[in-house]
DNA sequence: CGGACCTGTAATGTATACAATAGCCTTTCC
DNA sequence: GGAAAGGCTATTGTATACATTACAGGTCCG
């Protein structure tokens, strides 16, 4: 994408995962495109591009608001996120090269200093922790599974800035990236789709576990 | 979408699934735009989503192509769909309606008409089998769930015009549908989401089979 | 003779004006 | 006073003109 397109992207994406826009927020074109100094042909090329990211719902009469995930949607979203991210590891054990799990290793020791300090260091841990899971991603060399992953990866990120990671959920996060780091040395992609998916997983209930603490609703596991 | 972007993006799509347009061909927006009586705003629109469904490609800078699919990116394509489908079959034997099974059942024996008679009827057969595939996706109640499979379920397309359906191949898939229905009537998640991954490696190999016969390179079964 | 740079041409990116449509408020009639 | 209908306003859809950027061809210099 171009400048100003790439502008109101990440204005109106940022202004979302902030929590600036809250869910069900109507978006006017008019109105962000005065915000981000751009005119509104950007900023629709914007719009549509997060309506696919399913950011954005439209209603059907073509206004654009900020997304309201129901507590289905979000458990439909970390079950979806398991597969594809534990299909994403199972590829990249097979592709992976070494310096790129090198760049893992030392994502995740960045992750146990910002776990392993008096208070946890949210801000650290979130940026290596993205760090570490885009590795895996692009190793996987799959245009199209990093396009899907795209759209559930970022979705529950509104509550991070709302709560402090639990110190025994954040360690554990950070003894299983090793575990998957071990499975990579070995390239054993059975092994790391294991691990992958019982991270995600695990990561679904400390999550469900804070959106419920929130005095929210929390997301059902069916099935 | 409104009138003049979706005349736009149907035109575009139509022409791509048809191969008119071949893997590789440029798209220029002026062109479109005369091409189907509308300006270039709504031809653009219509090409960035097609670009999100991945059926078109841009280069570095920002020209877009009819999207080029080597052969690990048809069998991944396949495996995202195997897990996908699977998943939506699960969630879909808890909540179909009655109503919809019947519905499939219905889709089915037309399926089972138009294999079954001197010659396989290709139109009917392909119509029948996606109108059943629809209803397990729309049955599993998930959009995000149903955006994910509309950019892999229409992937290999581009083929079937130019084939004739091996009968025992399309008879396999006529039985599968039976017992995907069977699984249904029970509500047993399992076994639906056993069938319907089953059903699409089948598929797979039925394609990459009649891939390699029209001479061309084969998809490559990894891991 | 080859390569690099520069210029012309053609494509895409952006802004703005205009058209169409939906929502809301007011007004009018029962 | 309420409800329905009509017009006004706000918002999105489309077209077009202009800006910017990339590609290609040629020329000039080494």
């Amino acid at each position: 994408m171009s400048k100003a397109a790439d502008t109101a992207y990440r204005y109106v994406r940022g202004e979302i995962l902030s929590g600036a826009l809250g869910p069900g927020a109507p978006l006017r074109e008019e109105a962000l495109a005065v915000a981000c100094g751009v005119s509104r042909t950007p900023v629709r090329e914007a719009l549509r591009r997060l309506e696919a990211e399913r950011f954005i719902q439209r209603s059907e009469t073509q206004r654009s608001y900020v997304a309201t995930l129901s507590p289905d949607d979000i458990a439909e979203g970390f079950a979806l996120r398991t597969m594809l991210e534990g299909h994403a590891a199972a590829r990249a054990a097979a592709r992976i090269a070494p310096e790129q799990i090198e760049a893992m290793a030392a994502h995740n020791a960045a992750v146990g200093v910002a776990v392993g300090g008096a208070t946890v260091d949210t801000a650290s841990f979130v940026a290596h922790n993205r760090a570490f899971h885009q590795i895996v991603t692009d190793a996987a060399g799959s245009e199209r599974l990093a396009a899907m992953l795209a759209t559930v990866v970022e979705q529950p990120i509104v509550l991070r800035t709302a709560r402090h990671y639990d110190r025994e959920a954040v360690t554990r996060s950070h003894a299983e990236h090793d575990e998957l780091i071990l499975a990579f040395r070995r390239r054993d992609a059975e092994w790391a789709r294991a691990v992958m998916t019982a991270h995600i997983r695990r990561a679904f209930h400390a999550y469900d576990d804070a959106f419920r603490q929130a005095g929210l609703t929390g997301a059902r596991t069916e099935e």
